[in-house]
RNA sequence: GCAGCGUUCGUAUAGCGGUUAGUACACCGCCCUUUCACGGCGGGUGCACGGGUUCGAUUCCCGUACGCUGUACCA
């Protein structure tokens, strides 16, 4: 039977990057294996439902390299996809398990069941539903139920769950998991409005989809045996588990805003690479034992296997991803970078700048920086004249002398027909030989008065790429002004 | 509180009974050099603790501690 796996994700808001690693792996899974990954939106919360959040998951998805082979847009044959056009589907097999005596009508209202909470919880129990005290189809009786049912009293379905015995199912990631049933909650399964809870709708649906590997988040191990028993009482043969661990905050706590970005848009929005994200988070929490730590999304499917995840959460390193992000950045063609920067030198008020010029920037300043963005702020000398100069930087630099041994050069500038980093090199060492200066009295006076900054990539490249005119204007405005 | 899960340098990890405990990021030092960066070389720090099992435990078992997640008519 061919691997067939969901990424289920809740159209709450834009997508988190926990998220995105756990689609991931979801894609990494299916593709070493020649199976599908299906994406599935599970719209059952009416109270969270953000419109705008399913394109916005199905975008950053588009964006990180992988394509689901069934979807909400794409369709197939076990949709519909969305969960909220699946209603009558949950609704009708909680029908079948009230009848086959697995669950039960229950009545209570919110203000019951909070109640019934702070009881036990003054009591020094643990808070769960006590069907043999509560408002339901036990206490009450078929009649009384029926006729509750009838006259159309609110009415949610739960899950009997058996007061003895273990609960027990293996995990891909973490073995052997066991829960004694007394400790799992009746669970609700079809609330009051209609609508199936996750528990429900994500067994029936995993099911009648053909799902053969369950893969997501730690946070929903304690709910599996929920889910097992749900299979079990339809008669299901289970899918395999695999919990992935957490990714963290720095403090170890899950993954949150309040520690920084944690949405992909963030990142994609910071200037990260798609593939440098997709490399950086594949490896948190997996890793297949290679001395090296780049991988091409091909590579990362060849490699992938479930049984070398990590059962400890990962610590979200965000240095080691910039890092990363630089290797991308030096390892692409400056060519397919070049819009990119121009789209973002439109947000600064510089002259504007042809695409061959914009790589040639790239391809100066990229082993300096992170990111594309940086460039202009970076390097915002390669566009426009420098107003200010670094007062530290032309302290150290600018001597009483340093006109004097400066100002021959331009002469030289400009009878150069061949403006290259190399020719220049020759010419200013030809220069600084004849008069015998070391070379740094002239490299860091040239830097200060053609950037107006100490740090910058080889500073011949740079006038290579400024070219002969500029570099010439630069250097006889600051000359006149400083004598 | 209860339940489950987890614990190798600061971080991500390799290790699957015997290793000088490896790698990458970060950090520090040196070299290169035209500043910064890149690159090269080197350095420091780590198996949570206590019991077993074993000739031998980072590795297997059991506790303890600590941490995390869950405990909703949210997912």
């Amino acid at each position: 039977m061919s691997v067939r796996v969901r990424f289920a994700p809740s159209p709450t808001g834009f997508l988190h990057i926990g998220g995105l690693r756990t689609a991931l792996y979801n894609y990494l899974f299916a593709k070493h294996h020649g199976g599908e990954c299906i994406l599935r939106i599970e719209d059952t919360d009416q109270t969270r439902y953000v419109e705008s959040a399913e394109k916005a998951i199905i975008d950053m998805c588009q964006w990180a390299g992988f394509d689901f082979d069934e979807g909400p847009e794409q369709g197939g044959k076990f949709g519909p996809y969305r969960q909220s056009e699946r209603t009558e589907l949950y609704q009708t097999h909680a029908s079948i398990l009230i009848e086959n005596g697995a669950a039960y009508y229950a009545f209570d209202t919110a203000e019951e069941l909070e109640k019934m909470r702070e009881r036990q919880q003054k009591a020094g129990l643990a808070p769960k539903y006590d069907r043999t005290i509560m408002r339901n189809q036990t206490t009450l009786g078929e009649e009384e139920t029926n006729r509750l049912l009838a006259e159309g009293e609110p009415s949610a379905i739960r899950l009997k769950v058996p007061h003895t015995g273990d609960i027990r199912f293996s995990d891909i990631v973490r073995g052997e998991v066991v829960f004694a049933a007394r400790d799992i909650d009746d669970q609700v399964l079809l609330k009051s409005d209609g609508y199936p809870t996750y528990h429900l709708a994500n067994v029936v649906d995993d099911h009648l989809m053909e799902i053969t590997h369950v893969i997501r988040g730690e946070e929903w191990l304690p709910s599996t045996p929920k889910h097992c028993l749900l299979y079990e009482a339809f008669g299901w043969e289970k899918p395999k588990f695999a919990h992935l661990p957490l990714l963290l905050n720095p403090d170890k706590s899950k993954m949150s805003k309040r520690h920084g970005d944690v949405f992909v848009e963030d990142f994609k929005n910071k200037g990260f690479f798609a593939e440098a994200l997709v490399n950086f988070i594949a490896l948190c929490g997996w890793n297949p034992s290679a001395d090296r730590e780049i991988f091409s999304m091909k590579e990362l499917i060849e490699s992938f296997a479930l049984e070398k995840v990590n059962k400890a959460g990962a610590i979200f390193d965000y240095k080691k991803l910039e890092w990363m992000n630089n290797q991308y950045f030096r390892s692409y063609d400056p060519a397919v970078l070049a819009p990119e920067l121009l789209e973002v030198l439109k947000t600064y008020d510089y002259p504007t700048v042809s695409l061959e010029y914009a790589a040639q920037v790239i391809k100066l300043l990229r082993e300096r920086i992170s990111f594309v963005a940086d460039i202009p702020t970076f390097g915002d000398y390669m566009f426009v004249r420098p107003t200010s100069f670094d007062e530290e930087y032309k302290g150290k630099h600018w001597k009483p002398e340093t006109n004097a041994n400066i100002a021959p050069l331009v002469g030289i500038f400009e009878s150069l027909s061949d403006f290259s980093n190399q020719s220049l090199h020759d010419v200013v060492h030809a220069y600084t030989t004849e008069k015998q200066i070391a070379l740094k009295f002239i490299i860091h006076p040239l830097r200060l008065m053609i950037t107006g900054k100490q740090v910058g990539a080889g500073m011949f490249e740079t006038m290579e790429v400024l070219g002969k005119e500029e570099v010439l204007a630069r250097m006889k405005v600051f000359l006149e002004n400083n004598p």
